[in-house]
DNA sequence: CACCTGTATCGACGGACGTCAACATAGACA
DNA sequence: TGTCTATGTTGACGTCCGTCGATACAGGTG
C-alpha cells in the first residue's frame, strides 16, 4: 500500500518495470511519467518466471468477458471514471459485479474511491500504456 | 480453418475487427496490412458482449505465467520463430508445454508448422499489433 | 432513531483450468 | 522393418474461478 491507487499486484509489477527502466534511463527528466515506455517487450528476451508471474496477473484480469466489459465501460466513461451504478448492466448479479471490480483493482488496472453514496472506479493510465507497449513494441520490433 | 495460420478463436476476432475497420476505412490502400489499427480501443465505448467474449480469449491466453513465458520465448527468438525443443525449459512437463502451446495457437497468437522432426511455432504479428493498440490507444486518448 | 439504497463480503456450488503419467503418432535412421 | 527421438493426445486429479443468494456495511433521508 505504498503508493496511491490499487493495493494489489500492480505495485510489484510496476516497481519491477521502473527498476528495469531506470537502468537505461539517464537523460530523461520527470515529465510525462505516465506515457513513458516500461518493461521489456515480449520479444526482447524470454521472460523470467518472476516477470511472467506478475505480468500474467494483469492479462488474466482482462481475460474474462465480464471484466473486460466492466473495464471498457469505466475507460470509455467521461474522465476515465465511472460510478458502479453506471456500469453494472453486464448481465450478472450485483455481487458478481463487485467481485470482478475487486479483481480488476487487485490487478492494478482500476482504483476506487467512495464519494458519498456512490463508489467511483477509474483506470490507471500508466499501467495501460505499459501493457500496450509490451505488445506494440513486440509487434513492430 | 479458412485462412492460413491458427484455426482457433482468432479467426472470428480478426474478422470482426476487419469488418468494423472496413466501415470507416475508405482512403487507405492495402499497404502494411499487419500494422494498421484495428478494433475499438477499450476506452472508445463499452465493449459489447460479443466483442468482450472474443477479445477476452486472447487476454486469457496470455494470463498464464507458463504461456506468457512460452510466448515470449517464441517472440524473442530469431525471426519470431522457435522449435519446441528450444523453449520447453519452463519448469513443467512436456505434455503441459504442448498443452499450453495448443492454447496459444487456438487463441490465434501462435501458428505451428512441422519441418522434419521438429515443430516450429511463430507469432502472429498482426494480432499482436491489434491487441497492443487496443491498449495504447486507450492509454493515450 | 428507523428506513432505504448502493456496495462489499461470505459461503456454497458447479464448471473450467493447469498439471501429470501413460500412451499414441510422426519422422529420421539403420 | 524396427528403433529411437520429438511432439501431440488422453484420462484423471486437485485446484482455482465465476456465479449466485444471503447477509453485512456505509451513507443519505425522514
Amino acid at each position: 500500500m505504498g503508493r496511491g491507487g490499487g493495493e494489489g499486484a500492480l505495485g510489484a509489477w510496476f516497481d519491477m518495470c521502473q527498476h528495469r527502466h531506470m537502468s537505461n534511463a539517464k537523460a530523461l527528466p520527470l515529465l510525462e511519467p505516465a506515457a513513458e515506455p516500461c518493461c521489456p517487450p515480449l520479444n526482447e528476451r524470454p521472460l523470467t518466471a518472476d516477470e511472467a508471474e506478475r505480468t500474467a496477473v494483469m492479462f488474466k484480469a482482462l481475460g474474462d468477458p465480464v471484466r473486460l466489459r466492466l473495464f471498457s465501460a469505466v475507460a470509455s466513461h467521461d474522465g476515465g471514471e465511472a460510478c458502479v451504478c453506471d456500469i453494472s448492466d453486464v448481465g450478472v448479479s450485483q455481487p458478481t459485479v463487485s467481485h470482478h471490480l475487486k479483481k480488476l483493482k487487485e490487478a492494478g488496472l482500476l482504483s476506487s474511491e467512495r464519494r458519498g453514496t456512490w463508489v467511483y472506479y477509474r483506470v490507471e493510465p500508466a499501467v495501460l500504456a505499459a501493457m500496450g507497449q509490451l505488445l506494440t513494441k513486440a509487434a513492430t520490433a
